[in-house]
DNA sequence: CGTGTGATTGCCT
DNA sequence: GGCAATCACACGG
């Protein structure tokens, strides 16, 4: 028999931790994304930590900035960011505030709302393949800039939230090298998904650009 | 299946 | 000016 998932919202207490603890335990997660033509809903099976000023790999390295402003807000606080000139990606602010602490959503399932994100990912050739990569969930889900900043645990009205869901155990919890991190960032084992799961993208190793001629 | 490369813009040095 | 927390598609085995 299978439990129903728990639709909970997680409350800002829950983001307001040390990044390496929250990252795992997003695992398995309920994320929801409401639009005008109705929700879609995501179980997280892949994220990556970037932890603050501590951490060469993450964008608040170097101090804040315009772009990085919200990572340095308060935990439960969307960060989204704009690149390769094309793609979004979107972040959960964690705790402390002000450490500029996030966790990358990279990957998910499309539990509900299939239909909807399907319109938004016409290259996608099966259902696995709707939110299999960070920039592919955002652009799954409709996420762009305009969400950046806004407040995952309002307990009102939110354009995305993240529910209780079935969280995923422990044991079934694997971690490795992040994906596409340059230099002494990529040392750090900070990629964390769900064993097995056929909607966890592909690891790629960062690879330099060639200049083209 | 794998590897290689072009696309395209904003950010930071 | 260099290059990025990426993706899609082409091509070869």
């Amino acid at each position: 028999m299978i439990t129903p998932p728990d639709r909970t919202p997680l409350p800002r207490e829950f983001f307001d931790r040390p990044v390496l603890e929250v990252a795992p335990d997003l695992l398995g997660r309920t994320l929801v994304r409401t639009t005008p033509d109705g929700p879609i809903v995501v179980r997280l099976t892949e994220v990556e930590a970037y932890d603050g000023p501590n951490d060469p790999g993450s964008h608040a390295y170097r101090g804040r900035t315009a772009r990085n402003d919200v990572m340095f807000g308060p935990p439960g606080h969307v960060y989204v960011y704009f690149t390769y000139g094309m793609w979004f990606c979107m972040n959960l602010v964690c705790g402390p505030e002000g450490r500029a602490s996030a966790v990358l959503l990279r990957a998910g399932e499309v539990l509900e709302g299939a239909e909807l994100a399907r319109k938004r990912r016409l290259s996608a050739r099966n259902d696995k393949e709707l939110a299999k990569g960070p920039a592919r969930l955002a652009t799954a889900l409709g996420v762009d800039r305009a969400l950046d900043g806004t407040d995952a645990c309002d307990p009102g009205e939110t354009p995305l939230r993240v529910l209780t869901g079935t969280p995923v155990a422990s044991d079934q919890v694997l971690n490795g090298p992040r994906t596409g991190v340059a230099g002494d960032g990529g040392v750090h084992p900070w990629r964390f998904w769900v064993a097995n799961d056929p909607t966890v993208s592909p690891y790629r190793a960062h690879a330099p650009r060639r200049r083209s001629s």
